[in-house]
DNA sequence: TTGACATTCTACGATATGTAAAATATCATG
DNA sequence: CATGATATTTTACATATCGTAGAATGTCAA
C-alpha cells in the first residue's frame, strides 16, 4: 500500500544499491557475483531486484558493449536526501516538534562538520523567518 | 517485510491514531463512529485496526466501565519522535550528510520557536563533541 | 431465553519484497 | 544452419502488511 511517511526499500534492494554505489557501473552478473560473495542467491534474483530498482528510479539501466549495465541514478547522499526528505515531510505533518526532537536524538552520531553546516543553515533560516511570520 | 528505514503505518491506522489523539480515550464504537463520519467503513474494520495498533504498541487497550477502551500510548510528538527516530537512524547509517541535508529541506516548514530550540540543542551538541572526537 | 451489543476469529484482496525457475532471445561457432 | 552458452524477460510462489469485513462467539439485561 502507499505509505504516508514515504517510501522505503527492502534489505536486498538496499544491498544491491550498495553494490552499485561501490562499483559505480556493473552488469547484472557482476552485481550478482558481488552479492553472492556474502550469501547464497540466484542470478535471477539479483536481476529481478535490479529491474525493480530501475522501475523505481533508483537505478539506471542501459545497453553496454555487449550486456546491459546498471548504474545508481543518484549517490548515497542524494539517495538519503530523497528518501528521508519524503519521510520527514510526512512525519512533520504530524508533529514538527516531534520530528525536530527526534532529529536531535540522532545528532550524537553526526560529526562536528555536519553540525556546523546545520547550524549555519538554521541561522539563515531563522533570519528569513524573523522578517516573515511563520506559515504555521 | 521488515524495512530498513523503520516501520511506518498505513493510512487507516494513522487515521485511527488521529482520532485517539483527539479524543484521548474512546471505545471501539466511538472510534468507529468518528471514522465513519468521513467515509463508509465497517465497525469491525476499525476494531481490527485498533487491535493491530495495540499489538504494535501505539495504542493501549483496557477494560472500561462496560466496554474496552482505547488510548494512544503516546502523544503526537512522542509518536513522531519514535517513528522518525527509527527512520533517521536507518538513513543516517547510509549517509549522515544526506540526512542532514534533507532535514534542512524540511526546516522550511518549521517555525521560529522550533528553530530556536533546535539551535540551542545543536550548540549543546557541538560543545560536547568539541571535547570528544566524533564516533565516525 | 432471547435479542442486542461487544469481542474475537477468520479470511480475502491488494501490494511489496525476496526468491528463483522457466521461457525466450541472442550470438558465436561447429 | 543448428546448437549450445549466455543474456534477458516472464512468470510465479512465499511471506508480510494493510484495508476490509463477515462469521462466530461471548455477555448481559429484559
Amino acid at each position: 500500500m502507499k505509505e504516508i511517511f514515504g517510501k522505503v526499500l527492502g534489505h536486498l534492494e538496499y544491498s544491491v544499491l550498495e553494490v552499485l554505489w561501490e562499483k559505480q557501473k556493473v552488469s547484472g552478473r557482476e552485481a550478482f557475483e558481488e552479492i553472492a560473495k556474502g550469501r547464497g542467491i540466484a542470478l535471477t534474483t539479483v536481476l529481478t531486484v535490479l529491474e525493480r530498482l530501475t522501475k523505481k528510479g533508483f537505478v539506471k539501466k542501459f545497453k553496454g558493449q555487449d550486456v546491459f549495465m546498471f548504474m545508481p541514478s543518484c549517490d548515497r547522499d542524494e539517495f538519503a536526501r530523497r528518501v528521508s526528505g519524503d519521510v520527514f515531510k510526512g512525519i512533520a505533518e504530524i508533529s514538527k516538534s516531534g520530528v525536530a526532537a527526534s532529529f536531535v536524538d540522532v545528532l550524537a552520531d553526526i560529526d562536528l562538520k555536519e553540525l556546523e553546516k546545520l547550524s549555519s543553515l538554521i541561522e539563515t533560516r531563522k533570519k528569513e523567518l524573523g522578517s516573515k511570520p511563520p506559515k504555521f
